[in-house]
DNA sequence: TTTCGAATTAGAATAATTCCAAATTCCGGC
DNA sequence: GCCGGAATTTGGAATTATTCTAATTCGAAA
């Protein structure tokens, strides 16, 4: 189901050719892999940084192009906080987001055990959601 | 509390000089009449065309600035949803949005009785939630 | 009426993202 | 292995929403 979500050590190569019906290419691949290795919610700027690592030819617009690819595949996820960057997340479980605003980091958020949103939200009977997203701020109260 | 919330027919040259500490100057006036009374989330670049037809000296940059004024000072809530425009809403009770895939529309959705968010999240104990943002995306059933 | 800080304005600047057209790579069939 | 068409990558230009800047105007208080 969420078949990639542990890979955090695979090797690019190792990737399979097709997930999810994408054709993998060398640079699909590697932005994939710096998504499953940091797992800190990067902005697009910051896969470009960090994948040019590994391969310095790559472009920013290339990396734009593998995310929406891997974003509308359903491989990773992502993240719209306010009018900042899009995030890009590697998990796929529902789940949401909430930023710390002490020190800007991201944490991924789970919901209790069985909640449903039809029990939460007045929504009119037979309303179909196709996305839901829930972002919080604020801070931890250990501080 | 919610002291403007209702006050759709509310001519701009009728509201009081001082909302919420904020200085009500002319161009403030118009831009809040316009979010007050026409409540279709309108972007910046809406409300500064709806501005212009009775005040057509205003600039986009003011209607920027009335806005995060607007905004800053509680009197009009901000909408995000992904990466599209801001959008401007004179509901300031707590409440969440819901856009129609099919008409791009956006509607308030408010919590059923008693919700709390300490029963739907796994937080930390002591998490302090200063802002919450709950958007969704679907169909309305009956169409 | 004068004054002074705040607000408004037009236009330039910025930042994230998308678009575009050319070059490259990929893959199946020969 | 080689070819052709399709998909992908690339750099740079274009776009879009928003913010910044510096000059002007406004308006409340003295």
């Amino acid at each position: 189901m969420i078949p990639l979500a542990n890979k955090k050590d695979l090797k690019p190569e190792d990737f399979p050719s097709d997930i999810e019906g994408l054709r993998m290419t060398r640079q699909r691949r590697e932005v994939l892999a710096v998504i499953l290795r940091d797992r800190d919610h990067p902005t697009a700027n910051d896969v470009f940084r960090r994948a040019q690592d590994r391969m310095p030819t790559i472009s920013l617009a290339t990396v734009y192009n593998c995310l929406e690819a891997l974003v509308s595949h359903n491989i990773v996820r992502q993240v719209n906080l306010d009018r900042e960057s899009s995030r890009y997340c590697p998990n796929l479980s529902d789940h949401c987001h909430f930023q710390d605003e002490s020190s800007g980091k991201i944490h991924d958020v789970v919901f209790k055990e069985g909640v449903k949103l039809e029990d939460i939200l007045e929504l009119p009977k037979g309303t179909e959601i196709s996305h839901l997203d829930i972002s919080l701020k604020g801070n931890f109260g250990n501080k």
